[in-house]
DNA sequence: GCGACAG
DNA sequence: ATCTTGTCGC
């Protein structure tokens, strides 16, 4: 598929920061309710800053995956927490392009909404990609929220400064929540309807869980 | 002011 | 993030 070219890259926080709040604008928290192809992605790190990027696309009918890729570079920028998307996004859109399909869902490992300047990963690959996008977070990162009840499907809402920006999700009986928020073109209703129906045996969504197996395993 | 801070 | 990758832990 095609992606959006990437804007002139950062060289430091103020840039990056600026980028974000620009691009901020664009996000649409509407879009579709269904999906036909639906894909999962996720980077693993090794060695000094070495990136592997995956992406798994999953029939949405079936939940079997059809097709996938891989692509290899170097961490693009230091790790900030909330400037975390400019180290992954060049290798991830450069697995992106290399798909034959286009997905019409992206569901990113990270957040989208949920983020200090409302712009998380996921907001950022919808952005470029002009795709439906949704954001999973394994750890809490911004705002404040309740313990979900115990079931699947259980939630509560996270909160900043007055605005709900997602949602604590419990995908499992008895398991941790996850996070999910808004990324791009995708209400946050979709998005949690999306991640439940996507995650069928463990904690998080399948798309993810085989994006990152793929991008541990790369052969 | 300090510490914590998605992956 | 990195480890083998299910999740939780005080």
């Amino acid at each position: 598929m095609q992606v959006k070219r990437l804007h002139p890259w950062p060289s430091d926080a103020a840039e990056a920061e600026a980028i974000q709040d620009r691009l901020r604008g664009h996000v649409e928290l509407t879009g579709p309710t269904t999906f036909t192809l639906v894909a999962g992605l996720d980077v693993h790190y090794h060695g000094d800053d070495q990136v592997t990027a995956a992406v798994v696309v999953f029939d949405a009918g079936s939940l079997e995956p059809v097709e996938q890729a891989v692509a290899r570079g170097r961490a693009a920028f230091p790790y900030v927490p909330g400037l975390f998307a400019f180290r992954e996004l060049p290798a991830l859109v450069e697995a992106l392009e290399l798909l034959t399909a286009t997905p019409d869902l992206l569901v990113c490992d990270g957040y989208g909404l949920a983020h200090p300047r409302g712009f998380g990963l996921a907001c950022h690959l919808g952005v470029l990609t002009g795709l439906p996008a949704l954001g999973v977070g394994k750890t809490p990162f911004i705002g404040t929220h309740e313990t979900p009840g115990p079931e699947p499907g259980d939630w509560t809402p996270i909160v900043h400064e007055d605005a709900t920006i997602g949602r604590a999700l419990r995908t499992q009986r008895d398991v941790k929540p996850v996070y999910v928020s808004q990324g791009h073109r995708i209400s946050l209703d979709t998005a949690t309807e999306q991640v439940l129906r996507l995650t069928s045996r463990f904690r998080l969504p399948d798309p993810i869980r085989h994006a990152d197996h793929l991008a541990r395993h790369p052969d």
